[in-house]
DNA sequence: ATAATTTATGCGAATTATTTGCAATAGAGT
DNA sequence: ACTCTATTGCAAATAATTCGCATAAATTAT
């Protein structure tokens, strides 16, 4: 969706005190262009593809940027890792439980439900970031 | 914490259309007793080394027991699934990023925010069940 | 009860997802 | 340009999960 230009996916890859290298740009471009969160599948085969880069090297990025917190990692239950932006907002999806199929929503927070749970909590002060998964069957599978 | 009998269990699974094995009761009752979400790896090993029962035989009952909704699949970006009861009540829960440490909060609802992200969605009418996964630092990782 | 039918299980092997060791290479600071 | 350190590619390892097939156990029909 965001479209950023390659100064400032190098400017957030600075200020996150991370080395600039081609391959990290053309990860956080490949997953800022695309509408869904990216399967690793999806990554590894098209930088494979257009650039030849390793499947080591994806996985290495990956880590680093979901560490440095440019990248979320989720995981609707389908048995490998999805990645999206991390863009300070929180993420909430659809799942469906018999196809692939997720789905986005934007604009519902949750936030307040999030900070009772942190008051709850006993392990835990504070949070980064969170997402919701709301399983169910699409209407095409439904 | 709920402790089924197994007469309770028995019926689970009988209502569910399932057929009742010593093995599905098994997973049942082990599930049911465990506090946090139980890995495969925990049940696999329990089961294995106590009643002899093959992983391949407890990565299928935990498919078949979440297909016919008497268990929820939940990941916390661990590499690996865990399970707990399905209770028809939605799963809240806090997870570190640096540790394995998780923590379930109960008593907070955001059903409210759910149904409004259902009436927002193109793809989806109804939901099944909801999981919300809360990332941040535990006390003894920050 | 018993036989017939269907589903579950064990075992071994295959897949898929992810990670690692190591030598070669590229980024950042001087 | 030079040095130091982090990143990359390649090949191989590990972890998580699934599959095929013959046998055994659970339901259903008799």
């Amino acid at each position: 969706m965001a479209a950023y230009t390659k100064d400032e996916l190098q400017g957030m890859l600075q200020e996150a005190g991370l080395r600039v290298t081609s391959h990290r740009l053309l990860i956080l471009s490949f997953v800022s262009k695309v509408k869904q969160p990216t399967t690793v599948y999806e990554l590894v085969e098209v930088l494979r593809k257009k650039h030849n880069i390793d499947q080591a090297t994806v996985y290495r990025n990956l880590s680093s940027l979901h560490e440095a917190r440019l990248l979320r990692r989720l995981d609707f239950n389908h048995g490998h890792a999805h990645y999206e932006l991390e863009t300070g907002r929180a993420s909430h999806q659809l799942v469906c439980q018999a196809c692939e199929t997720i789905e986005k929503i934007e604009g519902i927070s949750v936030d307040d439900a999030v900070k009772k749970m942190l008051k709850k909590s006993k392990k835990f002060k504070n949070a980064i970031t969170h997402s919701i998964e709301i399983y169910g069957l699409c209407k095409s599978c439904s």
